[in-house]
RNA sequence: GCGCCCGUAGCUCAACCGGAUAGAGCAUCAGCCUUCUAAGCUGAGGGUUGCAGGUUCGAGUCCUGCCGGGCGCGCCA
């Protein structure tokens, strides 16, 4: 529909340039919106406002000049000219009821568009270090990510979804070391535990499933494995030099072998629980993207003689520095160090010059805000690369504070204090927790009252949204009881009996869909299909109450009976896509 | 100190390149189940969009300053 007046406007403007009205050009797209209230028409254009002073006329009298060119068209029944010269589209009854024809038509592809495989991009998210479960903080990324990656794909992107697996650094070398310590523990040696380690119980799992495979062949007397180690920060040293000295023992004590079976099963098992934690929460990856696999393949070397081939690199105190202030961040960059081993960034750039040689025309990376220092110096490694900066879009999701009994939940990952998704997950349903997480808008940060959400999960609105759609599986169960059945092509004939108020409100709310999955996409908000669904299921509930579908008239009947299967329709798609279930029945 | 993000109803939040009377939910109050699921519906009250300027036909939205909150500023990952 909205697409329709589109070109009926673009007609009209093209006339005044041809009459030289509008002067010599004219590129401007028109911009058509939704209006507030149904008085002002369906949709309303400033078009006129925009161009006034380029015409050289007032606002009103352009406005007119446009409405007389526009060609006929039985969906639009007349414009009209509002306020300082908006011009305001009054829909045919006509245009409204199509949308109900479409909608059975097209079925769960209504409102999407087709895929252009020339527009391909990849949405890579979560990506969280394999060094523990994934929280609460992980799981709004994850559902953010996931719903845009559906939403981006429904609006016509061919979507790739990628995790980027840090199986590499040192991070990874602290977990193995703390898992090793566990194992000890089990076999009944007697250690002090670092301050820097890794305490959650699931370092107690992985330690006994090492246990359980190979018994105590790698158990050494803790005194000699603490033998003249740096003193921790407990006892007044540096809890990172104390950490990095412990990596060094394990790996004396434990040789090549034994190190690669408590690093390689610590990892494993972290990254099998976090994929079927997402797998859990509807959440699926295309691509596991391993960094270890970046200097393995030669990526690294390849990303960094590009860069230093394009001349953006120099050496100083035994480092290879990147010259990434000259390219808009704010201090160069390390990206070999002085004992030779490649920084984290130097990996990262790496990985985008990759996601560009597979041909992906945009990048989108979903971070935590924390990371919001990482867009200019992203941005300064595509230009070092010599891409196009505008292929490399970063998306911070601000953070989720939990509360429980309206305190603050303080929660870190090496302190094992934290809330898992899984819990999260267990405690509200998956449902509620996709919902709540993508409700607001991503740059907001969002409050998560954990008892709110246990306690009062019948009052989410996700369960209202589902609400609407099981109610209409429900009025078809009752047809078939009453032994009737819906007639799909009565219902499409008869369709100008939809007249009653409510059953406008609803037609315009279906047919706004398209324009719905448009703007999510476009913004990179979900949200804003979250709260088209929740107005959709507004609309229909009102509907609901005040009419009955199943009456003896069968014109009335399956008519109503078409519009709410629309209706149904489209709540599936939209639930669809932000990874919540459509229940039958509730 | 420097940088990024945010500030909208009692609470949690919307508002699509700057558009018309700033909207929902929760909470509060008053109503609606002999008829398709009351996890529902109808109605009411509730606002100087943090403060002060500026830009223009028009500002919650853009610019400047201030106030308040979050986060970040490693040869860490």
């Amino acid at each position: 529909m909205k697409e329709h007046l589109e070109e009926l406007l673009s007609q009209s403007l093209l006339h005044l340039v041809r009459d030289g009205y509008l002067g010599s050009e004219c590129d401007i797209v028109p911009q058509l919106e939704r209006t507030r209230t149904p008085e002002h028409g369906e949709f309303a254009s400033n078009i006129a406002m925009v161009l006034a002073k380029r015409a050289g006329k007032p606002p009103r009298e352009l406005a007119q000049a446009i409405i007389d060119k526009l060609p006929n068209s039985r969906q639009l029944n007349y414009a009209e000219i509002a306020g300082p010269g908006f011009i305001n589209f009054h829909m045919d009854h006509v245009a409204l009821t199509t949308v109900v024809k479409d909608i059975l038509y097209h079925g769960d592809r209504y409102g999407h568009q087709p895929q252009n495989p020339d527009n391909e991009v990849t949405v890579e998210f979560v990506s969280a270090n394999p060094t523990g479960p994934l929280h609460v903080g992980h799981g709004r990324g994850a559902a953010y990510g996931a719903s845009l990656a559906n939403i981006l794909q429904a609006a016509g992107y061919k979507v790739q979804r990628e995790y980027y697996v840090n199986d590499h650094g040192r991070q990874m070398d602290i977990l193995a070391v703390s898992v090793w310590l566990r194992y000890l523990e089990l076999c009944g040696e007697k250690l002090r535990f670092p301050d820097n380690g890794y305490r959650g119980d699931y370092i107690y799992n992985i330690a006994r499933e090492v246990r359980n495979e190979i018994g105590d062949k790698w158990r050494f007397r803790g005194q000699d494995v603490l033998d003249g180690l740096p003193p921790d920060e407990a006892h007044g040293g540096d809890r990172e030099v104390h950490i990095d000295a412990f990596i060094d023992r394990a790996r004396e004590f434990l040789g090549q072998a034994g190190y690669e079976v408590f690093f390689e099963t610590s990892v494993n098992s972290i990254l099998v629980d976090i994929q079927q934690d997402l797998a859990a929460f509807g959440v699926k990856f295309d691509y596991w993207f391993s960094e270890k696999e970046l200097e393995d393949s030669g990526a690294l070397d390849h990303a960094i003689k590009r860069l230093e081939d394009n001349g953006h690199l120099y050496t100083k105190d035994g480092a290879s520095w990147f010259r990434a202030s000259e390219l808009g961040d704010e201090k160069d960059r390390v990206v070999i160090r002085e004992n030779g081993r490649t920084t984290y960034f130097a990996s990262d750039i790496a990985y985008f010059l990759n996601k560009m040689e597979r041909g992906f025309k945009k990048a989108i990376y979903i971070f935590g805000a924390d990371h919001h220092g990482y867009i200019a110096r992203l941005r300064a490694a595509a230009k070092g690369l010599g891409e196009d900066p505008e292929c490399l879009e970063i998306l911070l999701v601000q953070f989720a504070v939990l509360y429980r009994q309206g305190e603050k939940v303080a929660m870190s990952t090496r302190s094992g204090q934290f809330i898992t998704l899984r819990e999260l997950r267990e405690e509200v349903g998956s449902d509620a927790a996709r919902f709540f997480y993508v409700m607001r808008s991503h740059d907001q940060h969002l409050d998560f009252d954990l008892d709110l959400a246990k306690s009062q999960s019948n009052e989410n609105p996700v369960y209202y949204i589902q609400y609407a759609h099981a109610r209409i599986c429900s009025v078809f169960r009752n047809l078939e009881e009453m032994n009737e059945t819906h007639n799909e092509a009565i219902g499409e004939a008869a369709l100008d009996l939809l007249t009653e108020p409510n059953e406008i409100k609803l037609l315009r709310e279906l047919s706004r869909y398209p324009e719905a999955i448009e703007t999510a996409a476009r913004l990179r908000a979900p949200h804003q299909l979250a709260h088209y669904l929740q107005s959709l299921a507004t609309e229909f509930h009102a509907y609901y109450n005040s009419h009955q579908f199943l009456v003896d008239d069968e014109n009335i009947r399956n008519v109503r009976l078409n519009l709410i299967l629309a209706a149904k329709i489209v709540l599936a798609n939209g639930l669809e896509l932000l990874g919540i279930s459509a229940p039958e029945s509730m």
